[in-house]
DNA sequence: CTTCTCACA
DNA sequence: TGTGAGCA
């Protein structure tokens, strides 16, 4: 006896997700997301596809691309609402954390160097200005 | 009307 | 990754 076989059709999964159609299917082609096929061609998901879209948002919102987020959903798949993925998938997701925060301190940094240079060169050509207006007054006196 | 695939100024 | 065409 078969329990209940919810063949959810790809604009139910998306009114219920939020994430249009053809982004579903943009998933699916980056194996995100293997949903079964009706009798018409239909994709039909089960209902734990509505979680596992979850996931995926939450990855990308990560800033994870959809090849890493491939690898690594298995590992964190049927889990609740919430992301609790094996230990590796967190260890890589820590790693990530720390080059981020290693990105974020060369950008704080060119930000600052850029901002010196900005203002030095404002700077000097104020200055430079100073002395034209010292060095020729007006002589349009005629 | 909904979904599907494929293609692209 | 969005949009549209032409089908089933």
């Amino acid at each position: 006896m078969k329990v209940k076989e919810s063949g959810v059709l790809i604009g139910e999964l998306s009114r219920r997700t939020g994430v249009h159609p053809h982004q579903l299917r943009y998933y699916e082609a980056q194996g995100l997301l293997e949903p079964g096929r009706g009798a018409n061609g239909y994709r039909e998901y089960a209902d734990d596809a509505v979680l596992t879209v979850a996931q995926i948002r939450k990855l990308l919102k990560a800033g994870l691309s959809t090849e890493e987020i491939g690898y690594m959903l298995p590992c964190a798949t049927g889990s609740g609402p919430d992301l609790e993925p094996c230990p590796e998938l967190l260890d890589t997701l820590r790693t990530r954390l720390h080059r981020m925060d290693e990105h974020i301190d060369t950008l704080v940094h060119s930000r600052q160097a850029l901002h010196d240079y900005i203002e030095a060169t404002e700077q000097r050509v104020s200055q430079h200005h100073r002395r034209c207006d010292s060095t020729a007054p007006a002589s349009a006196q005629a």
